[in-house]
DNA sequence: TCCATATTTCATGATTAATTGATATATAGA
DNA sequence: TCTATATATCAATTAATCATGAAATATGGA
């Protein structure tokens, strides 16, 4: 994770839909949410949700899968993780013993 | 936490001065690091710092002193905190027994 | 092959955010 | 009280982002 990453995924969950989809995406875990249920979730129109999911795409937040007609996101754990380490690094001047642990643990260790 | 506070947190960190002045707060700890030292180390001018300040501030990621002359600002953890949860709330379907307490220890447990 | 469904892509107008120069406020010390 | 230092505020310009209508692409089934 660098800094331009970082600031892509922070960008990406500063708007309301796409934060509300992540949010949906992590409660819904390896099941995934597909685009057009997202959209009927939120009520959001279909161009809109489309152009929200590619920014958290292209984040690197969420991944998705076609399966025949309808393409399934779900939230990427492993950047969302990545994210934070790169947020707490070097927390408290560098006494990452107890922090780094705990970042690599959550996210989502359910 | 709301998603009002969430979407401003986010929508702070997601511009590369702010971040990184977040960034070098959460290493400062209780220390602290004054508007004027960001500005030098950051290489950024004294009224757009302040602006960029006063967005953390609003977005209640940091929070600051007077000390003399200057002002000193440090990262709120607490918020942190509050912010993580929000986005991990109801993670993997509502198997929070895992995550939460995780999220809680976390930032800054150092 | 034709049609319906699911989703993405493109161009555009409207809103919002970022930086800057100039100025104002607040504190400390002579 | 005067001056220097530290920071914030204001107004204006430039730049980035957002939602939308229209059109394109991809898949599945008759």
């Amino acid at each position: 994770m660098d800094i331009k990453q970082a600031l892509a995924a922070f960008a990406a969950l500063s708007q309301q839909t796409r934060l509300d989809v992540f949010r949906r995406l992590i409660k819904a875990g390896e099941e995934g949410i597909s685009a057009g249920e997202l959209g009927e979730q939120l009520d959001v129109r279909q161009n809109t949700m489309s152009a929200n999911l590619a920014v958290l795409l292209n984040a690197g937040l969420v991944r998705n899968e076609r399966y025949g007609r309808s393409i399934r996101y779900f939230a990427d754990f492993e950047a969302l993780r990545g994210l934070l380490s790169f947020l707490m690094e070097d927390c408290c001047g560098g006494s990452t013993e107890k922090c780094q642990p705990l970042i690599e643990e959550l996210v989502c260790a359910c």
